[in-house]
RNA sequence: CGGGCCAUAGCUCAGUUGGUUAGAGCGCCACGUUGACAUCGUGGAGGUCACAGGUUCGAAUCCCGUUGGUCCGACCA
């Protein structure tokens, strides 16, 4: 025997991996099998692996292998995103630190060309480390989302939505990242509550000096982009001040005091101040009064000079605001600042503080691709998984907002539009929406009925997709749905399950939904399973700045991938948050040793032709045949458990099987004793049966499974576990196991009794069974009394009329047992310990009693129910019975 | 302000249409090592199912309320 005491997983994971991969088992072509199809959710193309990876890929290959296990033609389809704005930034960085470059200083075409050069050197590292969780994708079919013919397919769609008027460019209040300098989403903003200050300003009266109004406000550095001062209209303290004029501090400017309903008279001073360039509700006040706009704030969050207070000018809007407080009170326009709790929006990417601006992008509107992707998921044509996120889909598809998506960057698909060059950018009165640049010329001749234009009239929109318009399409693309629809496409799509994690579902899935029906008329997706967030102990999220998240990589090496799939299953119930703990991974880790000594133990066992006595043969024709019994009932179990996608608990099922039914039991039932052989039926049973564990077993930990598959028998080349049947989950004898649990509680009551009086384990006990119809049919069961003389270290198991002296009882089921001990007993204190085994009989008996004296009970429970509780009123009683004559025979008080 | 989800053992969670005086893993306690595994074995302790009502023959489970937690959305001068 040379097999290690240990698993050790590190050189089984890597030589399996490329056996299946060269063997080309994730490999998936169309052919007449029912397709399972699993899209990956695109990590970004920067990105490494981390703890939300591994939990989501884990579940995703777990169903790709049992599909494939199930004779289904697995696809999963691997890839990445371009991320625009995550890419962006990092290529900007790379640029100055390795470069030194600024993106100001290069062209569009040298940045997207270094932009590749470091996606081709940096990129993609992530699904090389999913390898190492042994995701089995099929690695030919890696797609990214700026390939060129998925490059194409966005433009393709835009062109669509846009001719089909689902698609406009509008001046619209959005949310600037001034650190990014690009427009976001409101999808892509977090709003939290931070600490703030609110300054009360005095604005005066035009032409007096102490009389005026104030307004309460957080941004003083804003002032001066003032066009007017609000109150509401029924406001009686500031009626007779409508219409007249005040003059903003420091500049004297004078603006108008306006009435509105939008103002609340309970809030502040009641009094507000109207700066359209820089809040959404003002901006709309602004134009119910026909204001002006005026922007003081630039791209990159600096005052610009149409401030005219110049102090201010050239600084960044939180600098500008801690020098408003000091000149505010020089000129005495400071009445009071108040500490102040209000919720701020900061860039999902950047972190920086939001800043609403006025801005000309494009928006998909979304009246008319919302209403079916929301019936699509309330009519269950698209399953949620935990369902209660239906809910939350619903509460936000009902409300949808029209999705900004074009982004001030250059890392993405460019907006396919073009302007007239002899337009100013900001008014073009013609834009032309194509395929490509000459497509538009036609369109531009046409359109402005000039025949004349050249392609260097045209200009074309400096701007790029939203990162989301373009993944939005990826169950489509990746099957290349647009161009061939006709070919794969129809085979795979739509796809079978989308597993991802919930803080995505308005990004990504919700999208994905919508254009499935926008272009294919289908749904994308039959499932989602929604994951929970990966946390840490203390329930915090794991983030790279709390330095709270483990290192994947060293994770798997120290556990491996087996242990780490264990550990992150193990908690993982859908939809649930999952609390991170090295210590799961170890009992994953524990597991797989556990599977591997059992290994160890019946490779180490000899061979005999036949068994050593017809005792033991039918002892061991019992255990095989009640662990295949089991099987078939956790099987069933487990099936249920993948159909309703409760995946842990049918990994939890499946080790609750393995380790105490197979290992603790089963094995110990059929051990030969020290240095015998065991017969070669029963061996060969057990390699069936371990071979079939480990199957089942295989979607969860395919790699010592894998291992366990060829250690357990010479297998023939191609003849993996990865590619075996899934085990059938048959019937179960329920009767069989009922009786084999019974010797299960009479062997764990001897062994709690040899506990409770210090005897060895191996110390042989006589035990002598009350004489009686339940005990007869127990063990009337063939090989079950030597399977309990086995596992109980018993010298001798007979049936007696009377009870022995000097004799321990218990009770099993409703037979009485005495296990003979050759030394005085502790009468008190075996009466105490009987005493209170009556106390609860007793209670127990008073509740069942009390429901089958209750005549409704009787009358209106299910007959069977009401028969079930007879029974185990008659058994308690039986018990009572039993209890009360031992202390008789004790001589209890 | 509106809405969702949650509250079960020391911890993390199961408990599927209401039906065994509630289960698992971890942790804890006791005992145990020539014979697969100490990354182990055997056994044990530990719960008024957040609180208060209601429906029902019967409630951890269904309904209402309260409290606490958590998340989402709106508003936010």
């Amino acid at each position: 025997m040379d097999l290690s005491t240990r698993y050790n997983p590190s050189e089984t994971e890597e030589r399996w991996y490329a056996h299946w991969e060269s063997r080309g088992y994730f490999r998936s072509v169309p052919d007449d099998r029912e397709p399972f199809t699993i899209v990956i959710p695109p990590p970004n193309v920067t990105g490494v692996l981390h703890m939300g990876h591994m939990l989501n890929n884990t579940i995703q290959d777990i169903l790709i292998r049992k599909a494939r296990l199930d004779g289904k033609n697995a696809c999963w389809v691997p890839g990445t995103d371009h991320a625009s704005i995550a890419t962006e930034a990092k290529v900007v960085q790379w640029l100055r630190k390795e470069k030194k470059l600024r993106k100001s200083d290069i062209s569009r075409e040298q940045f997207m060309e270094y932009a590749y050069q470091w996606k081709d050197k940096y990129g993609g590292i992530i699904l090389k480390q999913l390898r190492k969780l042994g995701a089995s994708c099929d690695w030919d079919r890696t797609a990214f989302t700026m390939d060129k013919g998925y490059y194409d397919d966005v433009i393709r769609t835009f062109v669509d939505l846009y001719r089909k008027g689902k698609l406009y460019r509008g001046l619209r209040m959005v949310n600037w990242d001034p650190e990014a300098k690009t427009v976001l989403s409101n999808e892509e903003v977090l709003h939290n509550e931070e600490q703030s200050h609110l300054f009360y300003i005095k604005y005066l009266l035009e032409g007096s000096d102490n009389e005026g109004i104030t307004i309460a406000t957080q941004r003083p550095e804003t002032i001066f982009a003032d066009v007017a001062v609000a109150v509401n209209p029924k406001d009686d303290r500031y009626r007779n001040m409508v219409g007249k004029m005040v003059r903003i501090p420091l500049i004297d400017r004078p603006i108008p005091v306006i009435a509105d309903d939008y103002v609340d008279v309970e809030f502040g001073t009641g009094a507000l101040k109207i700066t359209p360039a820089h809040d959404q509700n003002d901006y709309e006040v602004g134009q119910r009064h026909n204001l002006e706009v005026l922007d003081t704030i630039a791209d990159d969050g600096r005052i610009n000079d149409v401030c005219t207070y110049k102090p201010i000018v050239g600084l960044d809007r939180f600098e500008a605001r801690k020098q408003m407080q000091p000149a505010l009170e020089a000129s005495g326009n400071l009445v009071k600042i108040e500490e102040y709790t209000t919720s701020i929006g900061r860039s999902e990417r950047t972190n920086a503080v939001v800043e609403p601006k006025l801005s000309l992008q494009w928006f998909v509107d979304m009246t008319s691709l919302g209403a079916p992707a929301l019936k699509a998921v309330l009519d269950e044509q698209v399953k949620f998984y935990p369902p209660s996120f239906q809910n939350l889909y619903r509460n936000w598809m009902e409300n949808l907002r029209d999705w900004c998506i074009s982004r001030q960057l250059w890392w993405g698909q460019r907006i396919p539009a073009w302007y007239l060059k002899s337009e100013g950018p900001s008014k073009e009165t013609f834009v032309f929406v194509a395929s490509n640049a000459d497509e538009a010329l036609e369109i531009a001749r046409k359109d402005t009925g000039n025949p004349n234009l050249g392609i260097d009239d045209l200009r074309q929109d400096e701007d790029v997709l939203d990162t989301w318009a373009s993944s939005w399409l990826w169950p489509i693309s990746v099957f290349d749905g647009f161009n061939k629809p006709d070919g794969e496409f129809k085979y795979y799509y739509p796809t079978n399950v989308l597993v991802t994690g919930w803080d995505i579902i308005f990004f990504w899935v919700a999208r994905m939904i919508m254009a499935s029906f926008e272009f294919k008329g289908q749904k994308p997706f039959k499932d989602v399973y929604f994951t929970g967030m990966v946390r840490d102990k203390q329930r915090r999220k794991m983030s790279k700045s709390l330095g709270n998240s483990p290192d994947a990589l060293k994770l798997l090496e120290d556990f491996g991938a087996d242990g780490v799939r264990y550990g992150l299953m193990s908690s993982a119930a859908a939809g649930g948050d999952i609390l991170f703990d090295d210590k799961l991974c170890e009992n994953g880790r524990n597991f797989c040793n556990k599977l591997w000594n059992a290994l160890r133990l019946i490779k180490g066992w000899q061979q005999s032709e036949t068994a050593e006595s017809e005792e033991i043969a039918r002892k061991n024709a019992l255990a095989a045949r009640w662990l295949r019994e089991k099987f078939n009932q956790v099987l069933t179990e487990v099936e249920e458990d993948f159909r309703t996608f409760r995946l842990s608990e049918g990994l939890l099922t499946l080790y609750g099987f393995i380790w105490d039914d197979f290992c603790s039991w089963y094995l110990e039932m059929i051990k030969p004793g020290y240095e015998q052989p065991i017969d070669r039926a029963t061996y060969a049973a057990t390699l069936d049966l371990y071979s079939d564990i480990v199957v089942a077993l295989h979607p969860f930990m395919p790699f010592i499974t894998e291992e366990l598959w060829h250690q357990l028998r010479d297998r023939s080349e191609g003849d993996d576990c990865i590619v075996q049947r899934y085990p059938k989950a048959g019937t179960s004898d329920q009767s069989l196991i009922g009786k084999v649990e019974a010797a299960k509680d009479i062997i764990a009551r001897i062994r709690d009794l040899r506990n409770q009086n210090q005897i060895k384990p191996r110390d042989p006990l006589v035990l002598q069974v009350q004489d009686g119809s339940s005990a007869q049919a127990l063990f009337a069961q063939e090989g079950l009394r030597e399977m309990v003389v086995k596992l109980a270290v018993l010298s001798e198991l007979s049936l007696v009329d009377t009870e022995p002296a000097n004799a321990k009882s218990f009770i099993s089921g409703t037979d009485k047992f005495y296990v003979v001990l050759n030394k005085e007993i502790d009468v008190a204190a075996e009466c105490a310990k009987i005493k209170e085994e009556l106390d609860y009989q007793r209670g127990f008996v008073r509740s069942i009693e009390g429901k089958l004296s209750n005549e409704r009970f009787v009358n209106n429970a299910p007959p069977e129910i009401v028969e079930n509780e007879r029974k185990k009123l008659a058994d308690g009683l039986e018990r009572i019975q039993m209890l009360e004559e031992s202390r008789k025979s004790l001589g209890c008080s």
